[in-house]
Parts: structure tokens; C-alpha cells; sequence
DNA sequence: CTTCTGGATAGATGGATGTCAAATTAGAGG
DNA sequence: CCTCTAATTTGACATCCATCTATCCAGAAG
């Protein structure tokens, strides 16, 4: 822990600012590495998407010839890297994005400073 | 090749836009299974940031403790993602960022259209 | 308490992936 | 032609990962 990220207010220093450092690039992997997957970007884009910006789980098993353990699997996956919270409210359990680690990958993979402008 | 993706040139639809088809998330996925691996991170930052946009294999390998082959594999691996383009001058070849790519992966991943904000 | 349903966990399996050592190709220069 | 160096390819190996079936946990409602 004695070497801090860059503030992450301004520019989240991107990828083709400075050269990554082993540290960085072993923070970021991870979570670019949940979201490669075909099954758990589309899952991202239901729950964005979804009314309220949260999604129970049955609408998102439904959207997939997948079954109910292998999507479970996923929202673990995408839950463990951050990108996704989880809520349980009686007997369903409601995931909504988790902001702010979506928009930090983007402004890493952006060809210059893109926060702004 | 009957439903082609949006236009491209304003909004790249990013996945808090409309849900991704199955589609479009087999196209995208590919591309950030590519980016998603520290070594791979770490190559395209040296490239990108390397004098003249470009950088010679060598001093990518040094950059590394990883053996020569496993490098090539990397840049391998990310040359067939479309990612960056390799050129042999003499003796020594030199891989530079394909631009575009990247930009069109930081744009999905923005929490909205991004582009033009 | 029992039962039903939504969701998660456990375990197994086939396929993808990162790494290395060894062999191969491609120029450059005697 | 021979040799040296830069880079890639090949083959092997260990690990990871997506998916499934079977089982288990948690509320809700009888």
C-alpha cells in the first residue's frame, strides 16, 4: 500500500499518457478481465439499462439460454471486481451498477485525458 | 449481416444506451479479452507512449522478466485483436497503436454517450 | 412447521490461456 | 556461403474459466 494510485479526480492517467506501471496494470486487468466476456457485458448493459437502473435477477436469467447457476456465476464474477452491487428485498435480489468503475476503465482505455471534454 | 450496428460516427452506442444484442457483445468481447491481461495492458502503454507513437519488439521484451516468445504471443495476440500494426524495417520490427479501437472500447464502457458527452 | 420459489453454492468437466524451452525464419554482414 | 542477431513459431504443460447438474439457503405463504 505505500504506492498510491494518481488522485483519480482529474486524469486518471491514461493509458497512453504515462506507461502503465506493474502495479497499475495488475489493478486494472482484473476488471477489464470481468468485463470481457459476451454474457456479462451484455448483463452490464440489461442492468444499466433496466427501469430504476437495477435488475432482478429473473429478468436477467431470462435473457439468456443459460442456466440460473451459470448467471449467478457471472454476477459474482462481476460483483467481486466491483463493477456491480447487489441488494436483496424479499425474496429477490436486485443488481444495479456500481458507478463510477465503469467510467474509470473508460477513461483508462481513452486515447487522451477524456474525463473531460 | 442483416442487422448492422449504429452508424458509429456519433453515438457508439455505449451499454448504458440500449442493451447490447448477443451480437454486438460477441464482437466487443474479443476485444476486451485482448486488453485484459496485465502484460498485454503494459505493451500497449509502452507503444502508445514510446517517441513517434511506435516501439521496436526489443525494447518491449525488456520492459518484461518474460522470455522473448511469450511477448511475441502477447503482441500476437494483441495484432489479431486489431489493437496495433506491426512493420519489419531491416532487421527490427516496430509495433504502433492502431488509433480508433481503443477509442471505440473507452466508448462503450462510458456511462453515456461519450463521445460527444 | 411445511412447502414453494428465487437464488446461490459445490463439484465436475471440457476448452481456452499464459508461460517456457527448443526449433525456425528473416535480414545484415562478413 | 556462413554466421550472428532479432523475432516468430511450435509443442508442452499447468492453470484458469464457462458451463452444467445436483444440492443447499432464504423468504413467503399456507
Amino acid at each position: 500500500m505505500s504506492k498510491q494510485p494518481p488522485p483519480a479526480d482529474c486524469c486518471v492517467a491514461p493509458l497512453a499518457c504515462a506507461p502503465l506501471t506493474e502495479d497499475e496494470a495488475a489493478e486494472l486487468a482484473p476488471l477489464l478481465k470481468a468485463v470481457a466476456d459476451p454474457v456479462r457485458l451484455r448483463l452490464l448493459s440489461l442492468i444499466a439499462c433496466h427501469d430504476g437502473g437495477e435488475a432482478c435477477v429473473c429478468d436477467l436469467t431470462a435473457a439468456f439460454d443459460l442456466t440460473a447457476p451459470t448467471i449467478s456465476h457471472h454476477l459474482k464474477t462481476l460483483r467481486r471486481a466491483g463493477l456491480i452491487d447487489s441488494e436483496r428485498r424479499g425474496t429477490w435480489v436486485y443488481y444495479r451498477l456500481n458507478p463510477g468503475v465503469l467510467e474509470r476503465l473508460s477513461a483508462v482505455l481513452a486515447p487522451r485525458a477524456a474525463t473531460t471534454r
